[in-house]
DNA sequence: ACAAAAAAGGTGCAAGTGCAACTTGTATAT
DNA sequence: ATATACAAGTTGCACTTGCACCTTTTTTGT
């Protein structure tokens, strides 16, 4: 079972039970616009229900760091998301409406004897897990000291999904090099010297594994 | 509600119902023993009923690399923990009893009918929710370029939790380079760097952070 | 009580990386 | 058509880090 939604397999009036239930607040924000700053210590959980946001981390010498993106059905918050210290924003990209949950009303035993509410945490629990597992590979490639290395673990990682040579980056090389945690002209030079020794070949934003 | 077990709020003869619902299996495992090794690719839930292992990455040149402590109550598996790739072993580092659990079983949305297997569910959520916030503090570390800001970002996590300018480490600075990713005498190196210039004390285990 | 193993602490050196500063290419907008 | 912005690609250099190899101290096992 494969959940895309916290809301899959709940009919339209489960669904407005399950709001009634946990009491939730529907906000909307506009472009550009930053999503509950005054929320920020609340125990909460936000979903999105329409639109596009990311998650943004300020460092202290004001450089601005992509921490998520969040689209439709995106879970996030306090507990959740990347957002367990105070050096963050949340900034609507798109008008953006965002439901949000308390999560002391989320783990409530007392709730646990509605069936749409067993439904609802079964989908977070697996779309958490998803996360998880995300993060497990990213923290697999981070742990890796030289850039050659974690490159051929993020390589390793993609190969495993579609045992297929080839490797299309859903983004930028410059987005493959934060997500590597490393800087993009020392990445392009290791990059280069996997090519020179015969390791892979790119093309556009596709690299082909030759050793395997 | 702070969950330590995934047992909290269960009777024992909900416990019992919970183990039949699941069909759930109980494996003993002697000191030293690796922990099922063929059930690797199976998608399972392991939680260890007693004892203490450890999860351990065996990379290629044969480095062998803590990825998790697993003691008393400690949930892992495919989709939970870091055990996403081939290269590793659950190492039981004592005689340690591990209850096994089908992972599709556990989100079969039928069983979400019994109060019992909700409570469960609901404390493994509670479980893997920290557990993403560890991992998350993990990432915000590992994304840092430089020992020195690697270090001081463990620092400010760890003096966030208590607000204590002492941090006493509940591991050996071995360990904490590893955690950090970082070669261990290039991170005493830094250390001694960050005492000259008068920033920190160290005594024993104990850190302390003149700056805060 | 002793031996063995592991942690703590340190240093020189080579290799790797971050950073600044470019050029070139490719979209997107006016 | 031109300007603007951003991605891609490259290079020199200084600084950081990993690594190998030590010594000393502490812990663990018998």
């Amino acid at each position: 079972m494969i959940v895309n939604s916290p809301f899959d397999e709940l009919t339209k009036s489960q669904k407005n039970k399950l709001y009634d239930l946990l009491e939730v607040h529907i906000y909307k924000y506009n472009k550009n616009q930053e999503i509950f700053p005054t929320l920020k210590d609340e125990n909460i959980i936000g979903i999105i229900i329409d639109g596009f946001a990311q998650i943004i981390n300020i460092e202290y010498n004001g450089n601005e760091i992509l921490l998520e993106d969040l689209v439709k059905d995106s879970v996030f918050g306090t507990s959740i998301s990347a957002t367990d210290n105070e050096n963050y924003q949340i900034i609507a990209k798109q008008n953006t409406e965002v439901l949000v949950i308390d999560y002391n009303k989320l783990i409530n035993p007392k709730n646990l004897k509605h069936a749409y509410f067993n439904i609802f945490l079964a989908n977070l629990f697996n779309i958490i897990n998803t996360k998880l597992r995300e993060k497990n590979e990213r923290i697999r490639i981070l742990e890796k000291k030289q850039i050659r290395d974690k490159l051929l673990e993020y390589f390793e990682i993609e190969y495993n999904k579609t045992r297929l040579r080839n490797i299309h980056l859903p983004f930028t090389f410059k987005d493959l090099s934060d997500y590597l945690a490393v800087n993009r002209s020392a990445m392009f030079r290791e990059l280069k010297h996997l090519k020179e020794e015969g390791f892979i070949e790119i093309k556009d934003r596709t690299v082909t594994l030759l050793y395997k």
